[in-house]
DNA sequence: GCTGAAACCAGGTAACC
DNA sequence: GGTTACCTGGTTTCAGC
């Protein structure tokens, strides 16, 4: 993976329906080769999906929340039953294993505090926490997909 | 925003690849219908950008991490500075002004965690907090850019 | 063996019903 | 919302470097 690839990722990660031949242009390249690397990047699985992303507060998901949770449960089979439910759970969007305080922290995204007490029952009703803590965005200040290509 | 539009964003969501004909066909309708769709909804600023997802591993990202800072400056002048300093840092991905203990929330993604203590120090270096704490994600088990569609 | 020109074809886009 | 036609842009082939 050279400069010009990085320059293709750089331009599809800010805008995928970004025409081959313009991508083409900005790095140098004629339209074959440069549609060649991009279907490369595609097959070797850098580039993993093509998505189109939506504004949350058109879909009326106005609150999001992180909740952190403890939990006495250790075992393998527990965090894969764990993940499962949880990744059957549309509302929570991110579930991470964390090393500290805290076993685990999720994100979730809901219209508000009514729908995410609704969230909040299903998740506990899916697994046994120790301890359980929410806290709440009030105002996102920078989301973005865009990885860093620095370390390329 | 009918049912055409939700089943049509939630394959958008999901794969901005699909051809037109192929929603078309899945959620009942005619291309060019399907299409007029589509870019009414890209139009209202449901459908904010299509963008290539990439596979973080690939770039070197493995280590991802969480900050929580609280700070003494509560001027809407020191947010807006703030946060368009952190704008800037390619691996800070996402930062929330909170409620509750901590005044600010950021994921961060960097390779390992020298890298991780360079952005830290790039990130008490553009503002002053009272508190930081970092907390470092151990597993990714659940992480989608597909936002529930069942509050529409 | 990789690049780019040109031909080809699928799919996005527009006009019309 | 559908049908048809058009035309941009993705994909393949092939010649040249």
């Amino acid at each position: 993976m050279d400069s010009i690839d990085k320059a293709i990722i750089a331009i599809l990660q800010r805008d995928s329906s970004t025409p081959v031949s313009e991508i083409a242009d900005s790095v140098g390249l004629s339209a074959t080769p440069c549609w060649r690397r991009i279907k490369k990047l595609e097959e070797e699985g850098v580039i993993t999906k093509r998505v189109a992303l939506v504004d949350r507060h058109r879909l009326n998901l106005r609150l999001t929340a992180f909740i952190s949770v403890r939990t006495a449960h250790h075992s393998e089979a527990w965090l894969t039953k764990f993940a499962e439910s949880v990744r059957r759970i549309p509302e929570i969007v991110e579930l991470h294993r964390m090393s500290g305080d805290t076993d685990y922290l999720m994100k979730v995204v809901c219209p508000d505090m009514v729908r995410f007490d609704k969230v909040y029952k299903k998740l506990i009703s899916v697994a046994e926490f120790s301890d359980v803590k929410s806290s709440f965005s009030m105002e996102d200040l920078k989301s973005t997909t865009e990885l860093p290509l620095d370390y390329i």
